[in-house]
RNA sequence: GAGAGUAUAGCUCAGUCGGUAGAGCACCUCCCUUUUAAGGAGGUUGUCCCGGGUCCGAGCCCCGGUGCUCUCACCA
């Protein structure tokens, strides 16, 4: 670390480790600072309505502001200079002349680098050139920076040079591309806005949040590989979670109506721009419902949310251009199996065997490999996603999933084959999957042991048995309407992201 | 996991035919008391991703590796 600090060639992190040094020398360390009082954020006093604008000169002159930021330029011009300091709301220009700071504190502020975090105090006024700035009457440093952030530099047209641009640093140093790019910040305050929306919705609605635990025995809820863990103390090995499920049908067999967690799931898979290894998912269960009153509540969260996000509760979808309207209601809804018939032109009739579904796919043609479906559930699934799916802009319930790849929804009375589940498609994009709750405790057991012959035959995500969770649903389980949603996938849709890593602070890499 | 692309100064990027590395910004010195991609004069900077190889000589060519990006696969 020592070392570190002297690294040969790193000429303007060592100048500014002298300076910080000299001003210690000085008795000023900047780091001894520890409050610094603000009057006003830089918005507040470049506000052209504000009404200091409007007092007399001598009024004007005479007012006390301060404030505090980083220093993001300087355009000194020998006895006097302007210097641009930023916070959180924006920018402010400062005006120092050295005739009213006095030398020691003209000083001071010829020697601040670029990134160290300043306070000033003074009145505001307007430049010749018509700016609203601050004219400096005292200014210290409060902290020192002993690098430069790459703020980068916009000329009159908004075109911005020297912005940090490769991605690979935006990712890792996440904390220079919010300060260097507007845009990532926008999205990435847009994505928090956005869970806070749907909490306030959901709260609205009478719904308790809760926190389930995130190490647990037996990762279900979903089809995944966990990642493992280990407890020193029981001596023992866990899986994180996966999904929330589990736990918050516990929490509706104990009594509790309507509850909701937003919280972080892991999944032991690969990395895309679609995936990242932990992300947040929200999962709501309620009480005396089914999947129709669960339809009725997300058309009207997503409303909300993209209402409180957007201001209108519609967007333009990034890659179609297409104009999504949450408030069209109620959104369509599509049986999987007609979606099939009507995109990829294969009857449900013939879809009532494996053998007969590869049939129908050969004679259309399809574009997938028939060899690794092992059953018909799945092979429907895959035809859904790829000819039904991409058709899906506008919001749509497709309805109807096969039992097979739904361990946990309920059959369908009149058939089951197919259970009353639903996923929400949203600019081609699943968007929530939802169900009428099993809450038979040998239809689980039996679904579950139908999963683990799926295990059996190599499906390594195959659902586990899960023992403690069927003797919770022995108890007595109401019906129960359950709802998942991938938050990071809403976020890239409410805000254009083509990647999830845009809308995640901090994504799984690589270690350097 | 596969393919393609990419990696050069603190940031953004050039680098021709293989000849010993450059620009703008930043930084340093000087001038400049309403500037704003401030300006003017001068100056500094590097593990050319890592390891081998070919060659008199490699940022450049060859082999191997690594990070990142994209596409595909995986992923309800």
């Amino acid at each position: 670390m020592t070392d570190d600090l002297h690294t040969h060639g790193d000429d303007l992190r060592d100048l500014r480790i002298a300076k910080l040094t000299e001003l210690r020398a000085q008795g000023n360390d900047p780091f001894a600072v520890e409050r610094y009082d603000r009057s006003h954020i830089a918005t507040q006093i470049i506000d052209g309505n504000a009404s200091h604008w409007t007092l007399p000169d001598e009024e004007r002159t005479a007012l006390v502001f301060s404030t505090a930021g980083r220093l993001t330029a300087h355009r000194s011009k020998g006895k006097a200079g302007f210097a641009d300091l930023r916070d959180e709301s924006g920018r402010v220009q400062i005006y120092v002349r050295k005739d009213d700071v006095g030398e020691a504190a003209y000083e001071i502020y010829k020697s601040l680098d670029l990134s160290d975090f300043v306070g000033v105090v003074g009145y505001p006024f307007m430049t010749h050139t018509g700016e609203p700035s601050l004219h400096v009457k005292e200014i210290t440093l409060l902290a020192k920076s002993l690098r430069t952030v790459p703020f980068g530099k916009q000329d009159d047209e908004g075109n911005t040079y020297g912005a940090l641009s490769d991605v690979e640093e935006r990712y890792r140093l996440r904390y220079l591309d919010l300060l260097s790019n507007p845009q990532a910040r926008d999205v990435l305050t847009k994505r928090s806005k956005v869970v806070s929306s749907m909490r306030r919705f959901l709260d609205g609605q009478g719904f308790l949040e809760v926190e389930t635990p995130t190490l647990q025995l037996v990762a279900g809820g979903a089809a995944a590989r966990p990642f493992l863990t280990h407890h020193n103390a029981l001596d023992h090995d866990f899986k994180l979670r996966i999904s929330l499920e589990l736990y918050l049908k516990r929490l509706i067999i104990g009594g509790y109506e309507k509850v909701y967690e937003i919280g972080r799931v892991y999944r032991n898979e690969g990395v895309s721009t679609r995936h990242n290894p932990e992300f947040t998912l929200m999962e709501l269960y309620q009480a005396y419902t089914d999947l129709d009153g669960i339809m009725e509540l997300v058309e009207a969260m997503y409303e909300s949310i993209c209402r409180d996000v957007n201001g209108v509760p519609s967007f333009v979808d990034a890659t179609t251009q297409e104009t999504i309207d949450f408030s069209q209601r109620p959104w369509r809804r599509l049986p999987m199996l007609e979606g099939i018939r009507q995109y990829a032109g294969i009857a449900p009739e013939e879809l009532t065997t494996l053998e007969a579904g590869k049939a129908a796919c050969e004679r259309i043609g399809v574009k997938f490999s028939l060899e690794r479906e092992k059953t018909l559930g799945g092979l429907i699934e895959k035809l859904h996603e790829v000819y039904t799916q991409p058709n899906l802009i506008q919001p749509t319930f497709i309805t109807d999933f096969p039992t097979e790849t739904s361990p946990l929804a309920k059959k369908r009375q009149d058939n089951s084959a197919l259970t009353r589940r639903f996923e929400v498609y949203v600019a081609a994009q699943e968007l929530g999957n939802a169900f009428s709750e099993i809450n038979d405790p040998i239809d689980q057991r039996e679904r579950f042991e139908g999963q683990m012959a799926q295990r059996e035959d190599g499906d390594e995500e195959a659902h586990p048995m899960d023992e403690d969770f069927i003797r919770a649903m022995e108890y007595g389980m109401p019906p129960t309407g359950g709802l998942g949603i991938g938050m990071d996938r809403l976020a890239m849709i409410l805000t254009g992201a083509t990647s999830i890593r845009d809308v995640i602070l901090f994504p799984l890499m690589r270690p350097e």
